[in-house]
DNA sequence: TGAAATGTTGGGGCG
DNA sequence: ACGCCCCAACATTTC
């Protein structure tokens, strides 16, 4: 494309749209639009999955340092709400743009957007989407017969022989400013954070949201994770990278989070450890492949046969659970580390879902209504994908008849007792703590028999 | 990226 | 010395 800085700069400036890209390093999106050599018009519209309480929190800031970064560079983003189409459309009358680009999302509802933007700008706008979130788009892995993989190991072998990831690109750009006299909605007005009470406190003690807090974490990559393919069991140890939050909002990228990986092992991370590492990048790719070939994944089972299963809907249970009292420390301990900080350990994810699916059997969609409000990491196609997983009712091998005992896991994996008595400390302060909700045993029969319903139907 | 039930083996106590 | 039993350790099967 030709490069003109035309003096006093008449040429016609080009919509940068971000959305869960907020970054200004190694982003697609970003790069594109600086090639044009137009001036930039950075724009981000409030979305319907601004959802959830930690994530809005954790949005709020993303969105700040990225304003902030772009008000280094003489420019600023231009914050809206309503529908992407019509808001785009203003945008471009209002500025006489006439090129529109942006990163693809997966979700389905990003996809009708994305859809309902071709339908309505495509005429009067050059409207470049580009693929930037994954390791691979999610057409580009598929089995012999063109039909989606199902199970993670073969969708891992298919699309590991496509090869590595480009290296990221780690410059900052500069974006050349646009004087555009928007409208633009003050950050606040968005009504991201908690107001009355603010219980974020803990959220502000345990992150830093935004691209430069994702840049320090990817930093601390090689101590944090040297002993990974050992440690990352250990909720008690801390031996996990803590990237979830930055990379569900594209504050850094897949690519970056690669580099680092192999960086690490080319000073001496065990080979074993950077493999599990990035495996955990396939299983994210393959969380929004499978997002995006069965759009119903959030919602419904993708093994149809459990719709059958006698799910269990009772308010008090749900609660209990919810809010870390249900007389399993482990469980508890996950849960309460959930409401304090926005997160918890990904073995303890799996020891409280599966503990809500079968020895609750409370609908998986519950927990995982749960899990999206309270995360600061909630991702609709990683936290889909998970809770199908270990309901069983997924399209991977977890067979229902999996029950996690929560005693054994809390002994294997918090074998010291650290991890529970950090979140549970009643356990130690001599307080009052609950008495098992359930009897585990009783409850794993009883979800096995509830499953012989289901294998009858199939 | 389970756990429990069931089966098998082998060492050691003991009559 | 030998067979019997117990039971821990490990392996396999089942849910």
């Amino acid at each position: 494309m030709g490069f003109l800085r035309v003096a006093g700069n008449r040429m016609a400036p080009v919509i940068l749209w971000f959305r869960r890209n907020l970054r200004l390093r190694d982003n697609a999106a970003v790069r594109e639009a600086v090639e044009t050599g137009h001036p930039i018009i950075p724009v981000y519209i409030a979305s319907p999955d601004d959802a959830g309480g930690a994530s809005r929190w954790w949005l709020h800031h993303s969105l700040a340092g990225l304003d902030a970064a772009l008000r280094t560079q003489g420019t600023s983003l231009v914050i809206r709400s309503g529908s992407p189409p019509q808001q785009l459309a203003a945008i471009a009358s209002a500025t006489g743009a006439d090129q529109l680009i942006f990163a693809r999302r997966l979700e389905p509802f990003a996809r009708s957007e994305e859809r309902a933007l071709e339908n309505d700008l495509g005429d009067a706008l050059d409207i470049l989407s580009v693929d930037d979130s994954l390791l691979n788009p999610p057409e580009r892995v598929m089995t012999q017969s063109a039909t989606p993989y199902r199970v993670f190991t073969p969708f891992y072998r298919a699309a590991s022989r496509l090869g590595e990831p480009a290296s990221p690109d780690n410059s900052l750009p500069r974006l050349q400013a646009h004087e555009h006299g928007l409208d633009s909605l003050p950050l606040e007005a968005l009504g991201l954070l908690p107001q009355s009470p603010d219980w974020a406190g803990g959220l502000r003690e345990s992150w830093s949201p935004g691209e430069d807090g994702a840049l320090a974490r990817l930093d601390a990559l090689p101590d944090a994770v040297l002993r990974y393919a050992e440690h990352r069991d250990r909720p008690d140890l801390d031996g996990t990278s803590r990237l979830s939050p930055h990379l569900h909002f594209g504050e850094i990228s897949v690519r970056q989070v690669w580099a680092a990986v192999r960086a690490a092992e080319s000073r001496g991370m065990a080979a074993d450890s950077a493999e599990a590492l990035l495996r955990q990048l396939y299983w994210r790719d393959f969380s929004y492949y499978l997002l995006f070939h069965f759009p119903r994944l959030p919602d419904a089972p993708l093994r149809e046969e459990f719709e059958r299963f006698p799910w269990v809907d009772d308010r008090e249970l749900l609660e209990a659970w919810q809010q870390g009292r249900t007389g399993y420390p482990i469980v508890d301990a996950g849960m309460r580390q959930l409401w304090h900080t926005g997160w918890m350990h990904n073995r303890v994810r799996m020891i409280a879902a599966s503990f809500l699916v079968k020895d609750l059997m409370i609908p998986w969609q519950q927990g995982a209504a749960w899990f999206l409000d309270t995360l600061v990491d909630a991702d609709l196609a990683n936290n889909s994908a998970s809770w199908q997983w270990v309901a069983g009712c997924g399209t991977d091998a977890a067979p229902y008849f999996r029950i996690f005992n929560p005693t054994l896991q809390g002994q294997k994996f918090d074998p010291n007792g650290d991890y529970i008595r950090r979140w549970v400390p009643e356990l130690t302060s001599g307080e009052v703590y609950p008495a098992p909700i359930v009897d585990h045993a009783e409850a794993r029969d009883r979800a096995l028999e509830a499953y012989q319903l289901v294998k009858a139907a199939r």
